[in-house]
DNA sequence: AGACTAAGCGGACTATACCCCGTTTAGCAA
DNA sequence: TTGCTAAACGGGGTATAGTCCGCTTAGTCT
């Protein structure tokens, strides 16, 4: 028998001390983002901690901020998969108004929980990449279920993300570091308000 | 009589030269965006263009943001006064609602004739500094006017001055700037309509 | 006008993100 | 085991933001 003419396109897995050294980068980071402060992260600062290479370095993580969304990705995947496929209101299963409440609040006390490091992951670019496009995405499909007659579904689902995203970022800037764990219950609780006037 | 014994603090005006250099930063600065684009623009190079020592451009604008801040400074100013002493619904003399109605789609319009230089004018602190502080302050005041019981006014200020301020350069990343125009159309549509029914 | 001083200026210096490319090595096949 | 190749690695190199400090000068006071 011949080889087959599209030879599977393995994509030729992660080699091992690739991992080794990612998951040895990764420890490593959050042990100095501990120790020194988020901002405090220096390329050179990781490689010699990590007794790597400044090249290794980049070559996992691209940019900077590429460290900090890959320290951020775990709980990011927990947080899409309990909308995805978690229990009501938040996963699938409640109405949409109540979906879209749900989200907010979660949205808002899970980028609470991880502010320094989501800071940082959106420094490079002016928006933030993928972070943030799920809930554009999340929103469009909810709104779906919702009746705006007339108005343009994309636009209102980028225009809710934006009100999810940066008011967190928008008050660090204001007040400090102590006074987020009242913004974040104030914040969840208009943005309920809001979505329930507004869809209701 | 003896000298005021607070000595009146003249603020001791801006000196000539000083004047001379920062307008004459400005004007290159302008020509060096609009021939290589905003992201281009670097210090050294406009200290180059300009015939001036690095020193001099950081004494003037602090950083790289602060250029295009000052860059912004006309047309923002001239933006305010629009919206504190114009003619309504943008400015005063028209209901709340249709107030905020009306600076939704002139902030949104705003922001995107300047888009370029707002993008640059907020990379270096996450947030944006003193731009867009204005809209929190105003939603501040319209929310006054407004019956929403049992919800901080301070956080709906955040959260609607995010979501004026920042869909635009959400969208940027996602699309390019030739389908702008479409998308701020469908923003302000899509505003308006959102905050005639959260208020209505 | 002449002197005094605060403000402005210039450019060398530092810190740090990111690039390049020659060298090493893991993973596979004979 | 041995050889081969693509991937990973290292660390010196570059570009650029931002700092420092000694020199110069505008504006003011007498």
């Amino acid at each position: 028998m011949s080889p087959p003419v599209i030879p599977l396109e393995r994509p030729r897995r992660e080699r091992a001390d690739a991992v080794r050294n990612r998951l040895h980068l990764l420890r490593v980071a959050r042990r100095l983002i501990a120790e020194e402060g988020a901002d405090r992260l220096t390329m050179d600062g990781l490689a010699a901690a990590a007794d790597l290479g400044k090249g290794t370095v980049f070559r996992r993580f691209g940019t900077r901020a590429g460290i900090f969304r890959a320290l951020l990705e775990d709980s990011e995947q927990e947080f899409q998969r309990a909308v995805l496929e978690g229990p009501p209101p938040l996963g699938p299963g409640a109405p949409p108004v109540e979906r879209l409440a749900a989200f907010g609040r979660a949205r808002v006390e899970h980028l609470a929980a991880n502010i320094e490091v989501v800071g940082q992951s959106r420094v490079d670019g002016h928006g933030e990449g993928p972070l943030g496009s799920f809930s554009v995405l999340h929103f469009r499909v909810l709104l779906e279920g919702v009746d705006l007659p007339g108005i343009s579904l994309d636009a209102v689902a980028v225009l809710l993300a934006a009100a999810v995203e940066t008011p967190l970022l928008l008050t660090l800037d204001r007040h400090d570091v102590e006074s987020l764990p009242g913004s974040v219950e104030d914040l969840a609780a208009a943005w309920e308000a809001l979505v329930r006037r507004m869809v209701g």
